[in-house]
DNA sequence: CTGGATCCCAATAGATACTG
DNA sequence: CAGTATCTATTGGGATCCAG
């Protein structure tokens, strides 16, 4: 964690947030795979386990960048959607994106999760804020 | 760390290399705020301790995202460089500051290191450019 | 001296087993 | 299903140390 005092610096402010290697894959499913539930974030490529998990949810939560509810569908499970503050990382993630796109050579082939990437970023970013609009 | 397996994902590509609370403050020291030095890593806001210091640097120059060199005006310091693959994180680093500017209360405010911010993204990172370029 | 790195130890993140 | 508990590994703070 960085040093107590908040620095007043906007980056390490982002930072604070979701400066580590698991919160924005998180926002990844949500916005890019359609995922909302915790056991499809916990059956992800990467493998989050079960504690990191529930923390960053409860981490997101608390900074109202996810909200939670319980599935109406199943009493049982909750559904986790993005806030506006949420939908506001999309920039965020593309960039990261582009920036791997361009210095990964594993990545920068296309791919299944890239095909929607093909679009200019602000029709991404459009396409995904039109989703949670509707059903949320 | 993420699951040995590298998974093909240009988000967790990304977070691998820059996916934790310090590496990119350092990247921001360097675009933003022309420091090169090791020292001046050192006294940012944020207090870096020396050994994440020298762990994060020596992450950058293995990927090459920094190029350390002698300072030509004194044998026993170094100095720090983006590389074009460096260059490339501003727009990871801008998306950032965007997003806090709008969800930070404290950093929305105008300060002094949004300054140059304040116009749009494309001049700034070709400000940021046209720098190092001159300089290398 | 002084810039940079290393070491020791505490704190935090993470993997896996287990539970309400 | 959705976590907690426990144990291990990694990160980080601060002192110290080494090279020029």
């Amino acid at each position: 964690m960085l040093n107590k005092h908040s620095t007043h610096c906007p980056i390490a402010f982002g930072l604070n947030i979701f400066g580590d290697r698991w919160t924005l894959l998180i926002l990844r499913d949500i916005l890019f795979q359609d995922k909302k539930y915790y056991n499809e974030f916990l059956h992800s490529e990467e493998e989050i386990s079960t504690n990191i998990l529930a923390d960053r949810l409860e981490q997101l939560e608390a900074q109202r960048i996810l909200k939670k509810s319980p599935d109406p569908l199943n009493r049982k499970r909750f559904t986790y959607a993005p806030t506006t503050k949420g939908l506001d990382l999309i920039p965020v993630i593309l960039a990261i994106v582009r920036w791997s796109g361009k210095h990964d050579p594993e990545t920068a082939a296309p791919r299944p999760f890239l095909r929607k990437l093909e679009k200019p970023a602000n029709a991404i970013e459009r396409d995904i804020r039109r989703k949670f609009s509707l059903r949320t």
